[in-house]
DNA sequence: GGTCAGGGATGCGACAAGCGAATGTCTAGC
DNA sequence: GCTAGACATTCGCTTGTCGCATCCCTGACC
């Protein structure tokens, strides 16, 4: 309310500059009110809207009305003057249109991916190395995005993202099982497999990749009491149904029940690199097809957060740049 | 942002208490959105709106338009979803909403003289009884409404009044001279004028009304040097030029020169409540028309805020209630 | 004091925005 | 596969509102 006492300058008002970030919310009445009110006069006034003398009469007449026919502006021979009622107008005028500046702002750093949020989640091992690069970088290039981020397993984060709680998920599958009717997957990666068994085992001093049957007869480590649904889906594929005596989800435990020697289990590339040494990795030959696909969910018909848009193309970059051992050994 | 998370009572919704204080400044595109945000669908927006659904769903698509083309809200089978740029519009549209519902409310407020605020000004003697009974009066009635005061002399006020600087000047005229052309004149009251003497003057033993033409020749008290255009241009018009031997502008002071045995003086009756004890007060006939007239000056062609058109009225509620005596004795 | 200029109000014609009704399209659920 | 619910779209028409021209009023200037 203090910047309209006396404003020589018409060029400087605040709506020249905003007009282009906010596409016009003003409702119209709010910048002819703001303008007269400025300028003190309705030829001004409508000079500087581009429009006719005529239709700010008229646009001040109905909002007149409209307020109850309390007038807003004395006329005066030589212009207008705000009567008490407009002059209480005033400020709620100027908050209302700085409220709407102030929300065409946020769109635009919206459009711009400089606001926001972003909430997503991703399965753990993705956690180990894709994510959090991916993450990284996405920080660096739109710090003023929120992120809220989740871990869990690819049926739960298909869920949250059901229900509207996360607008991306990092999801895999061995199987190709996704339900792709509800979601809209971007694919990042196919990871190849790797089978962890004791430094000392036999299969350990060759290195080189082998046939998972070799493995058939083995005691195996799972996540799940059975194949299905696991990296051990991919045993199925090949023929034999593992025999699994430890079921055990952390992986890092897992780890330590191999090192032990009771059992060999299966490990995606991506968690290849944070291996103990006692553990050795054999990579496993794609004999049905990649083991594991990693794809950036979304839910179909919802539209993309700006924010998820960017993220999907910044983890499709963080993927290529995975070394190429570590992805599909075709 | 937080009482449209689930409400499942439309009827307690904000605006329809609201639609009879504030006259729908709500540009349209306001409230469609927040209903339909509020709700989750056109269809029921559109009845709560009283409005078909295919105008919800224009309203919302041409403001999407009109914001960039971002959708705001995501179509599903069973209803809509906020985006992300709707959940980022949703505050601030209700920031709007709110707004403008107060800046209804104040406006009410203004017509029912329970806001606002009134700027006066009166002349010193009106300030001794007439003013200050008609300001507790307003305050009672009229709580809220900001009050400024201003004192001064009526060319003064008027010339305020003029400026726009004052609503309203409480004035007087000896003469009847006021530029009734730029001024509406709201008469309050004619008032008497009384002689002050000595309490031992000849005159004052007996009380009774006098002539003015007694105390030609009498040493006068006067608040300016020339008769003219003070209570002493009474004494013009009863044919004689009074011989001004003292120039005393505050009343209190006038009292002392006239004790003193100094001089004598007229006193408006609007003053002559507080006169010290060893001063005589004695009604000076008419004899050429109302001593001194009184009026709540307002500037023509301005609109009268309420506060002041009220006031106004308990000016002269007040005017009416100063006893008969003291005003003009026909 | 008469004329002129500045400024707001208003009548008129025309264009465009926006509403209602009906219809189309898509999805979920049975 | 069919039905129901919900949003989108088309059509016709009402309504709002703009520009143009003109009128009215007031203050200034000669």
């Amino acid at each position: 309310m203090s910047s309209m006492a006396a404003m020589p300058n018409p060029h400087v008002s605040a709506d020249c500059a905003a007009s282009d970030v906010v596409p016009d919310l003003s409702t119209v009445w709010l910048r002819v009110f703001v303008e007269v009110a400025r300028h003190g006069s309705f030829t001004v006034a409508a000079r500087t809207l581009g429009w006719t003398q005529s239709a700010v009469s008229r646009q001040v007449s109905s909002l007149e009305g409209a307020l109850g026919g309390a007038p807003l502006f004395d006329r005066l021979p030589r212009g207008v003057r705000l009567t008490e009622a407009g002059r209480v107008l005033v400020p709620y005028a100027e908050a209302v249109a700085e409220t709407l500046r102030g929300a065409g702002r946020e769109l635009a750093a919206l459009r711009a991916v400089a606001g926001g949020r972003l909430r997503f989640g991703a399965f753990a091992t993705a956690d180990a190395a894709l994510v959090p690069h991916a993450l990284a970088v996405f920080r660096t290039r739109h710090p003023h995005v929120a992120v809220h981020r989740e871990e869990g397993f690819t049926p739960a984060l298909l869920e949250r993202l059901t229900a509207g709680h996360l607008d991306l998920a990092v999801v895999s599958t061995t199987s190709g099982d996704l339900p792709t009717a509800a979601y809209t997957l971007h694919h990042l990666l196919d990871e190849s497999l790797y089978v962890a068994v004791p430094a000392g085992h036999p299969l350990a001093a060759g290195r080189g990749p082998v046939r998972l049957g070799l493995l058939a007869d083995a005691d195996w480590i799972s996540g799940g009491r059975g194949p299905e649904g696991t990296l051990l889906d991919a045993a199925l594929r090949q023929g034999f149904r593992p025999r699994i005596v430890h079921v055990v989800g952390e992986w890092t435990a897992k780890q330590g029940y191999v090192a032990a020697g009771l059992g060999v289990t299966l490990v995606p590339a991506l968690a290849a690199a944070s291996v103990r040494p006692d553990v050795a990795l054999l990579p496993v030959l794609d004999e049905g097809g990649p083991a594991r696909a990693v794809y950036a969910a979304t839910a179909r018909g919802r539209s993309l957060p700006p924010a998820a848009e960017a993220f999907v193309g910044v983890l499709r970059e963080s993927a290529a740049r995975i070394p190429r051992a570590a992805r599909t050994m075709a």
